[in-house]
DNA sequence: TGGCAGGGTCATA
DNA sequence: TATGACCCTGCC
């Protein structure tokens, strides 16, 4: 049983703020979710601020690095309240941690979430993993699919994918996983330039300028990204008015430096909190 | 029950 | 650079 000090996460918003979709809440239990990570699956509860993680000790700084535990967030909650109008995020959003994905995973997790919605996506992501992924057993002798390699998912086929309900996004789907396995190396992207490595990311089918965006924000370290979904620009017409969508992304990334796509996470959570959603 | 939105992308003009 | 089409589920 690994044991990590929580530093302030909040696990409800983090697993379920939209930026990964194989999270559950365990029902039974206070507190506690289960996630399948690329091939792990792991047990997170939290007592008080300890959180305690069903897996070996060699893995503390894993799990650290997902859940990004090394980060001071109340940095970012400090910048959030000096300003009027990005204060009311930081109580709806508080806890919130950007978590540090696979790249492989969070590219077909995101070509997926193109003109659809959370739910649909999780179940297409958990369809896609039963029928590809490798079956495992976890420490506690839980059942679980392990997120299809790039390999596993460049073998399918676009009509079988569609069956599991992916729609016209099955050939982006088999297309991208095509290109990984052979040889588009999504880790070198790491470091580049942000331009280039958006470019880069453009060229696998069903990868656009958004989801080029969360890729490199939710797995590749870019932290100065800020994916502009529908909700983000409604909040950015909310609070950068009369700036415009490219002015207004500047002006975040004045104000935030590094934590600019932590803040585009904490608003986006608080748009879609104050909706009802 | 019908109608539309849903963390966009691609092809076409 | 600007429009529509696109699979299909969830929700009002």
């Amino acid at each position: 049983m690994l044991k990590l000090k929580g530093g302030g996460i909040d696990l409800e918003r983090s697993f379920s703020c939209g930026q990964a979709f194989r999270w559950q809440k365990v029902k039974a239990e206070e507190n506690c979710w289960r996630g399948v990570v690329k091939d792990r699956c792991a047990t997170i509860r939290k007592e008080g601020e300890i959180l305690y993680i069903n897996r070996p000790e060699e893995e503390e700084e894993d799990w650290t690095h997902y859940l990004s535990l090394d980060l001071n967030y109340g940095e970012l909650e400090g910048l959030l309240g000096q300003n009027p109008k990005t204060q009311p995020c930081v109580e709806t959003s508080a806890g919130i941690r950007l978590l540090r994905q696979d790249p492989f995973e969070t590219t077909i997790s995101f070509i997926v979430s193109a003109n659809n919605n959370v739910k649909r996506i999780a179940g297409i992501l958990e369809r896609l993993s039963e029928h590809y992924g490798d079956k495992r057993e976890d420490e506690d002798g839980y059942l679980y699919a392990a997120f299809p390699s790039p390999e596993q998912l460049a073998a399918a086929s676009a009509e079988n994918l569609k069956d599991l309900g992916a729609g016209y996004r099955a050939a982006y789907i088999q297309g991208a996983a095509e290109m990984v396995a052979n040889g588009f190396d999504l880790e070198t992207l790491r470091g580049v330039p942000a331009g280039e490595a958006s470019k880069a990311l453009q060229s696998l089918p069903g990868v656009g300028p958004k989801v080029a965006s969360c890729i490199m924000l939710f797995a590749l370290d870019f932290t100065e990204e800020c994916p502009l979904d529908v909700w983000m620009k409604r909040v950015l017409r909310d609070l950068y008015a009369p700036l415009g969508e490219k002015e207004a992304v500047a002006e975040m990334a004045r104000q935030f430096g590094p934590w600019t796509g932590a803040a585009q996470q904490y608003l986006f959570h608080y748009a879609r909190t104050k909706s009802g959603k």
